[in-house]
DNA sequence: TTCCAGGCGTATC
DNA sequence: GATACGCATGGA
């Protein structure tokens, strides 16, 4: 993992992080495109980018903007703005999972003809690793919900609070309190999970060292975290890469490829692979309409 | 208007 | 254990 430091930046030269296809692909719900025209550009006037996203980690907020190097088959320069070098190696170098070796993954997901074609379609794919309660908070709010609902609620949440709101603060509402959020339904299960959390009955650490089944369990203990929810939490929350969510999307991926069961080659990380299905199930067909 | 969205709880068999 | 249905909300 090759990085430099630049005055207040963090540069990296990387081949497979693509800013689109990692922080727009639904695992994550707080990213914003800074739109070219729009203020938040100013910040990056002198700098030369294709396109540039604002988010945070829980609360750490981030500008990060990439450039397409030229004549170098896939790569890019990927720059931190504004970011000091133990932050880097504290938090982003974790959150974007820069210690894994995505070219070696996507290779030997490749002897899969599936996967190959999943992999070719967004090669700048990367895994997520959120908060514990970010990731559980998050997915608890997207049951049978469309990916912009998910995104609207989620920040008129961080707004309200003035940041990603810790479960202590979630347990002292009730589902009319949280009514500003309109998540429907899913109100009454964020208190349930903030509750548990907040009395001590459940605790994240402890679960993000138990073994996938028992780990699953006490977390579907909570109203709401079901079998999905669970895996979404354990892989995105905890770097469980054996965890497979599926959901609706991810149905379709198996009705149509996978009949008699998920190649060997994914076997372990069935997690990542599952981040290139979702993404070229959700995004190929559309645009073969 | 109807259908659907990164599902789950509940009732019923 | 399997299956059917309702659920809040809002975009297509």
């Amino acid at each position: 993992m090759d990085y430099k430091v630049e005055d207040n930046d963090i540069i990296l030269i990387h081949s497979d992080f693509d800013l689109d296809e990692t922080l727009d692909c639904g695992q994550a719900f707080r990213w914003e495109r800074i739109d070219k025209e729009s203020k938040d550009a100013d910040a990056l006037s002198n700098i030369d980018y294709d396109k540039a996203y604002k988010g945070f980690r829980l609360n750490t907020p981030l500008l990060i903007s990439q450039k397409k190097i030229e004549g170098n088959s896939g790569a890019s320069k990927i720059t931190l703005h504004n970011t000091s070098e133990s932050d880097f190696l504290g938090i982003w170098v974790q959150y974007f999972d820069l210690k894994t070796d995505y070219s070696a993954l996507k290779k030997a997901f490749s002897s899969d003809e599936t996967m190959s074609s999943a992999c070719e379609f967004a090669p700048g794919i990367r895994m997520l690793k959120q908060d514990k309660w970010e990731a559980l908070c998050s997915f608890i709010i997207s049951q049978n919900n469309n990916i912009p609902r998910i995104k609207g609620i989620i920040s008129r949440m961080c707004e309200h609070y003035g940041g990603f709101p810790s479960y202590e603060e979630l347990a002292e509402e009730t589902v009319e309190s949280l009514a500003f959020l309109r998540a429907g339904f899913r109100a009454k299960y964020i208190i349930d999970a903030a509750q548990k959390l907040s009395s001590g009955a459940l605790d994240l650490d402890d679960i993000s060292t138990m073994d996938l089944e028992s780990a699953r369990k006490s977390l579907m203990t909570i109203k709401g975290v079901g079998p999905k929810v669970a895996e979404c939490a354990l892989l995105y929350g905890m770097y469980r890469t054996d965890a497979f969510p599926v959901d609706v999307w991810i149905k379709r991926v198996i009705q149509k490829y996978y009949p008699d069961g998920l190649p060997d080659c994914i076997k372990g990380q069935e997690g990542i692979a599952q981040q290139y299905l979702f993404h070229y199930i959700r995004n190929k067909e559309s645009r073969e309409k």
